[in-house]
DNA sequence: GTCTATGCAAAGGCTTTGCATTTGA
DNA sequence: TCAAATGCAAAGCCTTTGCATAGAC
């Protein structure tokens, strides 16, 4: 593989992914880089989630909806989904979960997991 | 919603995905019944697929490869994908992660939870 | 100058949907 | 008989890719 370059559009997506906790997907992203840059586009966005996922600088997560949320922030940490809105929510991390280390035994190598929880957020619960 | 008929379609993808713990794909479920139905088409697997979770005779699972998974197990357990050949194996369910309540609290309600670890599997890590 | 990143649009892959027909009760 | 389920194919949606151009070093 190459070298990795400076972009400024890499910069602007992980800076606003670090700076807000909402779990966007890669259109949502994409909507609000274009304000800042009109000629931004939809796959230089999934090129660059793809990149800094790989870099470890950012996490994807499942979404309900079909589409695939991202995530700034990667200290270990749980997620809420609501099945109604889809809204994605942090949650505390379970000392247990992270704890566990299957590593060459049954399994294999365990590097990463991911907890999600299911249900309706305060919002959807009370209609 | 209407009535729940009877169809030998759904009750052959039932059936299979009893027998098997492999977590397949639609399409994987899809060639297998095939098989046995050489006109079951892929739509009316999906539809089948999304009716039995709706009814919570079986789970989907979020795959790795852009392709969802199907459980027909759904008594608490936990997944381990391989981030190299995507198989997805069973894991004992952490008791911590399944009791976590936090009904009507900071978050609203919740119905369900996925753990999935990420790793390379024995096959994968040897190599 | 050279190699990476981008923009744009087309192509891909998985899943859903429309509609005429078949099937279960 | 009549709604539900199916088969088939087309449409949808999210994501990836090809290619010419712009940008970083």
């Amino acid at each position: 593989m190459g070298e990795l370059k400076y972009s400024r559009q890499r910069e602007a997506l992980l800076k606003e992914l670090r700076s807000r906790r909402d779990h966007p997907s890669a259109e949502m992203l994409y909507l609000t880089l274009k304000k800042e840059y009109p000629h931004m586009s939809l796959g230089t966005v999934y090129r660059n989630l793809a990149l800094l996922c790989e870099l470890g600088e950012i996490k994807k997560i499942p979404g309900n909806d079909g589409s695939e949320r991202y995530d700034g922030f990667v200290e270990a940490h749980d997620h809420f989904v609501c099945s109604k809105c889809g809204k994605v929510m942090d949650l505390e991390p379970t000392a247990e979960t992270a704890d566990r280390k299957i590593k060459n035994k049954d399994i294999g190598c365990i590097e990463d997991y991911s907890l999600i929880y299911y249900g309706l957020c305060k919002d959807c619960y009370k209609k």
